[in-house]
DNA sequence: GTCTATACAGGGATAGAC
DNA sequence: GTCTATCCCTGTATAGAC
């Protein structure tokens, strides 16, 4: 993967624009259960339910397409995490208050969907495991869409609060970071990312103490002791 | 991977061990350079300088031989690890003083561990990828070789130093895990487990950020706050 | 009797041709 | 949409060498 110039944003004006759909879908179910060397066009073309030829008139070789479902997928579940986010914290933002709950909340449910939706954090196994293959500039976009994006969202809300008093955030993209460390990053770690399954009760006690972890370094009632000084 | 009775551990009788010794490191250096499909036995067998049938005299095909390989890369570095721990750690436990500097000098070391050693950071991220295809036995023995085996020796240490009040931790496993997510994981998710460099300014950063929040939430001062109730 | 060297059978893969 | 050229890999088999 490391010899051309990753033109995967360059995939040429393709046809049939449903007939895509269905290669980069299947794509990412193939990708995602075979990872990148496993995983034949074959199966992807079959998986599709269309010609192989056809695959590759819409992309121009196999690095490509991986490369294209990868960033597509991180956008994805960037996406989907987004909204949970909005659904879950920015009610408790405005009402000032039960927001160690609300944090409580998100990182349950963000864990939760790491190990149900297979599908991306598969395909996130797969950029890990390729990554010493995968250009720099491609993998800098990955991130972008990804994690990088996840945790600026989430530090912009821990920003917000903080000036309303509710939680310590003097860098917020640190402490969105630790946040993520201490309640998604055991889980993930322990599941693989969404490989193998986890208990529920494991998630839920991780998850706990993650969060439990988190509030007291950066909670409400640590802002009343820094102001208490 | 997945089919077959797993007989890693039963690789029968071989007859040269230093060819044995010869093959293995070979086989460490391309299964982490390559990743487990793309690794050839020609290519090991080249890398090893001996021949394609001496492999095969040795082990049994190429799944034994990685697992082979990948449970003996855990255990040395779990025992790497376990030296600088002893190096870094113990004495500070003695005397009784610097325990958080004794922490963070430790932290430091295994973050730049992980980076300098290519060798078994690679192999470890082989196994990820390979994680689903890997038979349960012996991913449960790698784990227990690898960081299930560092957690408890970190542990065993937590839990002596809050015997002596130097820290709190009631509950020694969840503290140690909560360490390495603090001041390893973000360097090693960041570097992809040794995959890609990292600044070193970034890995002090991030290290002292975590060894701070650890300190906050079960250091000696928290001891003191929690014996004044 | 183990190791080297080499060749080969059988299966798949990519990518392009028809 | 099938067919195929070309290549590579695993694992075995067949030689001979220390």
């Amino acid at each position: 993967m490391g010899t051309k110039e990753s033109g995967v944003t360059a995939t040429g004006g393709a046809r049939r624009p449903e007939k895509r759909r269905a290669i980069t879908e299947a794509a990412t179910r193939v990708f995602g259960r075979e990872g990148f060397v496993r995983a034949s066009m074959d199966a992807i073309a079959a998986e599709a339910a269309v010609s192989k030829r056809t695959v590759y008139n819409h992309f121009a070789d196999k690095e490509t397409l991986f490369l294209t479902v990868a960033l597509q997928s991180a956008a994805e579940l960037t996406l989907r995490l987004e909204r949970l986010a909005a659904a879950r914290l920015d009610a408790a933002g405005e009402e000032g208050a039960a927001v160690r709950e609300a944090l409580a909340a998100f990182a349950a449910e963000r864990a939760r969907a790491l190990l149900a939706s297979g599908e991306h954090g598969a395909v996130a196994r797969a950029i890990r495991a390729e990554v010493v293959n995968i250009p720099a500039d491609v993998l800098e976009a990955w991130l972008e869409a990804g994690p990088d994006a996840e945790r600026r969202a989430l530090a912009a809300r821990f920003a917000v609060w903080a000036r309303r008093g509710l939680l310590t955030a003097d860098e917020p993209e640190l402490v969105a970071e630790r946040f993520t460390l201490l309640t998604y990053q055991g889980v993930a770690e322990r599941s693989f990312w969404g490989a193998l399954p986890v208990p529920e009760e494991a998630v839920e006690r991780t998850v706990a103490a993650g969060v439990d972890a988190f509030w007291r370094l950066h909670g409400a009632e640590a802002v009343r002791e820094v102001a208490a000084l």
